[in-house]
DNA sequence: GCGATCAGGT
DNA sequence: CACACCTGATCGC
């Protein structure tokens, strides 16, 4: 078997050091409490928080990074035999708790693997963040962007996440003798109950394991067991169904909050804005006024208002992952010579080069390889975006483009990837032209 | 019985 | 749709 170098959010094969940039499952998928092939580079805050995850971890396996602080690791090149460094540096990637972007620097050049990312200009953290990523680049250019893609297209756009976390606290607010119940996952979102917990003073239910969680994360007093001392409870996302919400209104009157950037694709072209919204039957849409609520159809869209799922559900635009502008500020920033999305399960994954090749500095790149049929399905998901761009509702051509993607995964005897595997892994370096790096 | 992987669900 | 999960079946050890 092929010896590795590095492997970063990659865990099943091997290498020599291994990094991870936060606790999210999908990308943990192979990494376990019995794990033992080699060192794991991770943040502090993910260290204190993996026992939890995998008890019984062997902790000298461990290894913290200090954000910001360039670290060298002594690897042996599989090929040569001979000891080669790789510097590395964590960096803040505002995306949940610990979670962190690494920066390589080797005989291969420069490489930035971004993991799960939020690039709010408007945010200290980011602030921070680019200022020890231009610190640590130096004069160097950066060679691979490894780029968190997820919303990597036009349609997402959503406000930065504290506004949004205001509009959650006006949600409440503006419905005094309701029980509130908020999704969210094992990780992340601390930030959105932090605001409303200040906002509204007021305690929020979390679950056992949770607390247990939020303890670690040092925001102990804020969170409780106990119901009945807050109407704010924050719930695992899958229970926050319709037919819960409708038993828990038997009971008392109950409004669930979804807190994602995923409900909110929107027409890249703000004058189809309204258009597309009123086309729309799938979702009403709500904004509060002074406590009461009116269709925001006939006010005008505003980019950032609560959806109204149904009776009792609103999803906010809350986004852990950086919407279209952001990327593209992000790489406008960087201005890597080459990208690449980790992010390659969904069936409307556009190949991040298809929009920010222009702002690369090697221009005729990397056409992707014929193998990766995601990347021909991007071709055809943008040819019905500019067909269809004038007079059609986007949740049609969002439809017409996942039928267009599995046609096309029919032809081409290819079976879609249903669970893609996130990660990168660098399998040798002895020769700098000839570097693989295995997505 | 455990881990890894996969199919299927929200 | 699938953010980030979860459950349950199957296979190999």
């Amino acid at each position: 078997m092929e010896e590795g170098l590095i492997s970063v959010d990659r865990w099943s094969e091997p290498s020599q050091a291994y990094f991870l940039s936060h606790l999210h499952t999908d990308h943990t998928k192979g990494l376990s409490r019995r794990w033992k092939r080699g060192p794991l580079f991770c943040s502090s805050i993910t260290a204190k928080l993996l026992p939890t995850r995998f008890p019984g971890f062997n902790l000298s396996l461990l290894r913290v990074l200090e954000i910001g602080t360039p670290h060298s690791v002594s690897l042996v090149s599989p090929k040569s035999g001979l000891e080669i460094t790789v510097q590395v540096v964590a960096i803040d990637a505002n995306h949940c708790p610990g979670a962190v972007m690494y920066l390589f620097h080797g005989e291969f050049g420069s490489m930035l693997y971004t993991g799960d990312f939020r690039w709010e200009t408007t945010s200290d953290r980011t602030q921070i963040a680019k200022a020890m990523l231009l610190n640590a680049l130096g004069d160097d250019k950066l060679g691979m962007l490894y780029l968190d893609n997820t919303y990597c297209n036009p349609w997402f756009s959503f406000p930065p996440r504290e506004v949004v976390a205001q509009q959650v606290v006006d949600l409440i607010a503006s419905h005094p003798d309701h029980d509130i119940v908020i999704g969210i996952n094992t990780l992340g979102k601390e930030d959105l109950l932090l605001h409303i917990s200040r906002a509204l003073k007021t305690k929020i239910w979390v679950w056992p394991e949770r607390l247990q969680t939020m303890h670690i994360l040092s925001y102990g007093d804020i969170f409780t067991t106990n119901t009945s001392i807050t109407r704010v409870r924050a719930v695992p996302r899958e229970s926050l169904t319709i037919d819960n919400l409708k038993a828990l209104n038997t009971v008392r009157p109950t409004i669930g909050i979804m807190p994602s950037g995923l409900p909110w694709v929107r027409p890249a072209n703000e004058k189809d804005a309204s258009h597309g919204a009123s086309h729309s039957n799938r979702h009403k849409r709500k904004m509060t006024i002074g406590g009461s609520s009116v269709d925001s159809s006939k006010v005008g869209e505003s980019p950032s208002s609560p959806l109204m799922l149904n009776h009792h559900v609103y999803s906010v635009p809350y986004s852990d992952h950086s919407c279209f502008t952001e990327i593209r500020e992000f790489i406008e920033f960087i201005r890597p010579s080459y990208i690449k999305g980790i992010v390659s399960s969904s069936t409307w994954y556009i190949n991040p080069f298809h929009y920010f090749g222009n702002l690369c500095g090697a221009h005729k790149q990397m056409e992707e390889s014929s193998k990766n049929i995601r990347s021909d399905l991007a071709e055809n998901v943008e040819i019905i975006q500019t067909e269809s761009s004038v007079g059609h509702d986007k949740f049609d051509e969002v439809k017409i483009s996942t039928k267009v993607v599995r046609q096309a995964a029919r032809k081409s005897r290819v079976s879609v990837v249903r669970r893609e595997r996130k990660g990168v892994r660098i399998t040798h370096m002895d020769d700098s032209s000839r570097t693989d790096f295995d997505v």
